[in-house]
DNA sequence: CGTCGGATACCCT
DNA sequence: GGGTATCCGACGC
C-alpha cells in the first residue's frame, strides 16, 4: 500500500485540483473598478498555467473620460458592458493586446492589468517575448498580454474558468501601505484621477510609481 | 535604473 | 484627427 501523497491535491483522471488555491469569493467581480483595482495587486494570475503576481492595475468605469466605455457601447468594448468577471482585451498602437478584468455593480467599469511578476511558465515567456531580460517579460500592459499568450481571442472570456486562473492576493508579507496609488500612465484626459495602483517597491512595474 | 525622442497601426469620434 | 505601448539607442545617475 503506498501512502497517500502528502501534496494538497486530489486528482480526477488526468484533472488535478490544487486545494492550496483560494476560491473567488462571490461577488468578487461586483466591486467598482478602483476597489478590484487595490485589491488585485497580489493576487496571482495564470492564463493556461503561465503568469504570476499582479504588481500594476489601473481602473477605468463609464463615468471616466480615459475609459473605453465611456462614450457607451461599441462592436469593441462590447465586453465592457456584458456582466462582470469576464475578460476585456482590446488592440493598443495596433499592435499590442492589453487585457482587462470587467467589474462593477454597473456596466462599464474594468481593471487593466499593466504588470505582473514572472513566475509560472517563464520559459514559455520568453520564447513569446523574444530575447528580453526576465524583467521586462511582463512589464507593461502589451508585453504581459504577449508573455501569457492573451489575445482579442479571449475577448469576453469568462474569469473564473481555463484558460484563466485568478487567484486573489495579497501575496504573503504584504501589509498595510503595500499598495501605491497615482495617476495612470499614458492618457490625456481624466489625468489627474489617481486610479494606478502599484504594489511599493517592485521593479517589475512598468514605470516607476508617482503619487 | 531612469529618461528622452523617433518609429510603428488600428479604433473610435 | 486623437488616442495609445513597445523597442531602440542615447545619455545621466
Amino acid at each position: 500500500m503506498v501512502p497517500a501523497p502528502q501534496t494538497p491535491a486530489h486528482t480526477h483522471g488526468s484533472i488535478v485540483i490544487d486545494l492550496s488555491s483560494p476560491i473567488l469569493p462571490p461577488g468578487f467581480f461586483a466591486a467598482p473598478a478602483p476597489v478590484l483595482a487595490r485589491q488585485l495587486i497580489g493576487a496571482r494570475l495564470l492564463v493556461d498555467g503561465v503568469g504570476g503576481t499582479i504588481v500594476e492595475t489601473e481602473a477605468y468605469d463609464s463615468t471616466d473620460p480615459a475609459s473605453h466605455s465611456f462614450s457607451g457601447p461599441t462592436a469593441r468594448n462590447a465586453a465592457m458592458f456584458g456582466p462582470p468577471g469576464h475578460a476585456y482585451v482590446y488592440r493598443s498602437y495596433g499592435m499590442h493586446w492589453c487585457l482587462n478584468l470587467v467589474c462593477g455593480p454597473v456596466a462599464g467599469g474594468a481593471v487593466l492589468l499593466r504588470a505582473l511578476v514572472p513566475e509560472d511558465g517563464i520559459p514559455l515567456m520568453r520564447e513569446r517575448r523574444g530575447p528580453v531580460p526576465d524583467r521586462d517579460l511582463c512589464r507593461g500592459p502589451g508585453r504581459l498580454c504577449q508573455a501569457l499568450g492573451v489575445t482579442v481571442a479571449h475577448d469576453g472570456l469568462p474569469l473564473d474558468a481555463p484558460p484563466f486562473h485568478l487567484i486573489p492576493g495579497p501575496a504573503e508579507g504584504m501589509g498595510e501601505g503595500a499598495v501605491v496609488a497615482g495617476p495612470r500612465i499614458g492618457i490625456t484626459r481624466g489625468a489627474d484621477t489617481p486610479w494606478r495602483f502599484s504594489l511599493r517597491g517592485s521593479r517589475f512595474l512598468s514605470r516607476p510609481a508617482r503619487g
